[in-house]
DNA sequence: TCTGGGGTCCTAGGACCC
DNA sequence: TCTGGGGTCCTAGGACCC
């Protein structure tokens, strides 16, 4: 009887790849994906190279700046159609082996598969990514998700990593807790203030300390995290989205509050489209405005009845902009649609 | 840091009801 | 008013992830 195994396969530099793989003359050079290609627009790198990354320059950092560690680098637009058909093409690889795939994203995807070697499937897979479409991939092996997803991490670039139980201490304990997958750096500084700086610390802690400064559900799973222990239940059931949203910032901050409107009628439409497209009504609208610097507030409301109506979601839209004090210049406007929650889960 | 766009889930306070 | 105790819904914000 083979042993449940899951793995989590994940593309390296996926969309500066994609951009090289049609650009061979780009090889070896620092280059930048994001925005429109143009580093002077208010935009964020969505994912650099790796010569781009021996600059510093990462995924999120603003153009601007990009540019500024690099000024030789090669920018480039993001072009989510290119990436989304060589995804798809990835993952029909992948669904050629015997296996479950739960697809996460353009570049990456969790597998439940049942085999005595994991590290063999593991490089089979590789194999027959790089095969079909030129792309390089890193693979973590893992006795659950959580250990999956972090094995990737020591196994890029273009390799294999396992972590079980059997070396989670070994690999993780001296770790910062900001390591673990769902506690980022905002969460990591309040852990440090409590004397948790690193996972074995959290490991040990007190879970009703845990508790009582994050919550009776976080609290305590962050604890869980820090033993390694996770979901490993890989599902190939298709996603259902909770909500759709669309969001644009300005490239120059909106003052007149007419403009303002009018972005807010567009972006309804916008997600009118995806709401018809989903074929379920929603059931809530909210409204996201971001001042100039960077203050964020949301504002919403429930619908008076579920609706896939276009005309009631643009009015709820406006309803819900006007409920905004629009005195300051805005950068960005944005509009969201919910759904009912899926019955389960 | 002059800091995108698209998502998910959790928390907490107030309203409202019995 | 020297003002209970719960359950649930609504709303705003925070944090995280890709």
């Amino acid at each position: 009887m083979p042993t449940s195994w899951v793995l989590h396969v994940d593309l390296d530099q996926f969309i500066a790849a994609v951009e090289v793989a049609r650009h061979p003359e780009l090889r070896g050079r620092p280059v930048v994906v994001g925005g429109n290609g143009d580093p002077a627009e208010r935009a964020v790198v969505a994912t650099a190279s790796y010569e781009a990354r021996a600059f510093g320059i990462d995924s999120g950092m603003p153009l601007r700046l990009a540019a500024k560690r690099c000024p030789d680098a090669v920018f480039l637009p993001t072009d989510a159609p290119a990436y989304e058909e060589v995804s798809e093409r990835v993952f029909a690889a992948v669904r050629e082996f015997p296996v479950v795939v739960e697809v996460m994203g353009w570049d990456e995807g969790f597998i439940g598969a049942e085999t005595d070697d994991p590290e063999d499937l593991a490089n089979r897979i590789r194999a027959a990514i790089a095969e079909k479409t030129g792309m390089a991939s890193s693979v973590g092996i893992g006795d659950n998700k959580l250990r999956a997803k972090l094995a990737t991490g020591f196994a890029k670039p273009a390799g294999v990593f396992r972590l079980t139980e059997a070396n989670w201490a070994e690999v993780m304990h001296e770790r910062p807790t900001e390591a673990l997958w769902g506690i980022g750096r905002k969460t990591a500084k309040k852990l440090a203030e409590l004397g948790l700086s690193t996972v074995a610390e959290l490991a040990a802690a007190d879970p009703k300390a845990l508790a009582a400064r994050f919550g009776p559900t976080m609290g305590p799973w962050y604890r869980i995290l820090a033993l390694g222990v996770g979901d490993t239940e890989v599902t190939g059931t298709p996603w259902v989205a909770r909500s759709r949203s669309r969001e644009t910032t300005f490239q120059q901050n909106l003052t007149d509050p007419g403009e303002m409107a009018a972005e807010i009628r567009k972006l309804a439409e916008r997600v009118t489209q995806d709401v018809l497209a989903e074929q379920r009504p929603a059931v809530r609208v909210a409204v996201k405005v971001r001042f100039a610097p960077f203050l964020t507030q949301t504002r919403s409301l429930t619908l008076p009845a579920p609706t896939t109506d276009g005309a009631e979601l643009e009015r709820a839209a406006l309803e819900v902009f006007g409920r905004f004090e629009v005195g300051r210049p805005v950068r960005l406007l944005g509009v969201r649609a919910e759904f009912t929650p899926p019955e389960d889960s």
